[in-house]
DNA sequence: GTGGTCTAGACCACC
DNA sequence: GTGGTCTAGACCACA
């Protein structure tokens, strides 16, 4: 897999989970694959993975059965979805208006082209 | 000024410059404070300031007179606005996107929370 | 039954079992449970408590008849006691102490609080 | 410097780093020793070190001036003291009264002892 | 098998 | 100079 060079490959991989989780792929209550699986599959080193979980048992998104392996916890989703709307809510969005009002970009133009995206989703859902 | 920790701080300072060429308060072809004034005004080391105004200088929205200082170039406005606008569009935009689709944040809640945002950037642009 | 995750299993399952002798439960020169049953009761691998079972062996708490089981020692309760001490003493208490010294508890709180557990202590007792 | 093996060793350098914080001798507002100097220092991998801090600074114990260093925060010996303090009586306590109450220690005697090491305490902090 | 800790060494952006 | 990221590889306790 390849990775964006301006965020860390942790970061990245722990966001790629939680989204593993939030659509359901990696459920509620299941064993995820080991440090060194993710990693021979993401061709990163296992302590990178490692690190992703890490933070993400700090947010007690998943959780340790030792000597098992990491499991997700029982209200992942939720904690996941509050986590990023959170982020989303106090990072993005001033940054998002303050653009769109220094640009003069009318809010009809992002509303048009979400729906396009939304479609577009949804039709490679169904491929899935 | 105080600064997010997850940009450099380089990089909000040349922001905050392109910000102050498209609202007008730095006009075209005027010159520029220096790296040692504006590193004193925002608290950051002169070689800060200095990489945030070298990085306008190879987008050319800067230009330098030797000697004498670095000025405002006359089609900065634009510039800066087309620059910020393919940022905006080509990396922004997809990720907001995203997570959007991913919460299940109606667009609508967002297009209402613009208005407000507006309203309060003209009241607060009279005061100044 | 669940396990504290800041230490092993196996010790705090031996601990358990320290417990039920020294109240008593597990009364001197009796037979204690197979490894497969407790690990049923307990919800773990049987190979855990056997390890736990084993530690005990070690101290001279339990001991094996071939083929029939496990035992409580006759002088199984001081012994755990006696160990049980020597720990406490030797590596809890200065922790303990430093601990106060550092956050300024004073002393009075803690005896406080611990008149009021002992009563709990043994009133939970009685219903037992 | 001597570490025990019972507690990961970045574990016991953030408890370190807490109680020169509590103390004084890392004071409010001033620049800790880089990764590099205190991982000499301790003869550890600056990368031990830097686990310890780590953990300290999403503790909002540390913060970070990007560039010079990592610095002790303005309220960081009340964040200290209360995440010790919560620690403390969470586990701490209960362990310790279980403890006592199972064998038979009189909390006169801890108190008698707690004298003892305070005394000590006072007594070579004058020599120090 | 699992996660976790630690080291050594490299490379990076930032100030 | 600073912190931070990543790798490779070793070792460990635990289950």
């Amino acid at each position: 897999m390849e990775f964006k060079d301006n965020e860390p490959i942790y970061v990245q991989i722990a966001a790629l989970v939680c989204e593993k989780i939030i659509i359901g792929q990696w459920p509620t209550g299941q064993r995820i694959p080991s440090v060194r699986d993710l990693g021979v599959e993401l061709e990163v080193n296992p302590n990178t993975v490692m690190r992703a979980y890490d933070f993400l048992q700090t947010l007690e998104v998943l959780y340790n059965k030792r000597g098992v392996g990491l499991f997700v916890a029982d209200d992942a989703v939720e904690k996941v979805k509050a986590h990023r709307k959170q982020e989303f809510v106090a990072q993005y969005i001033p940054e998002f208006f303050k653009q769109l009002f220094l640009l003069d970009i009318p809010m009809e133009e992002i509303a048009r082209q979400y729906e396009a995206f939304k479609k577009e989703q949804e039709s490679t859902k169904i491929k899935t």
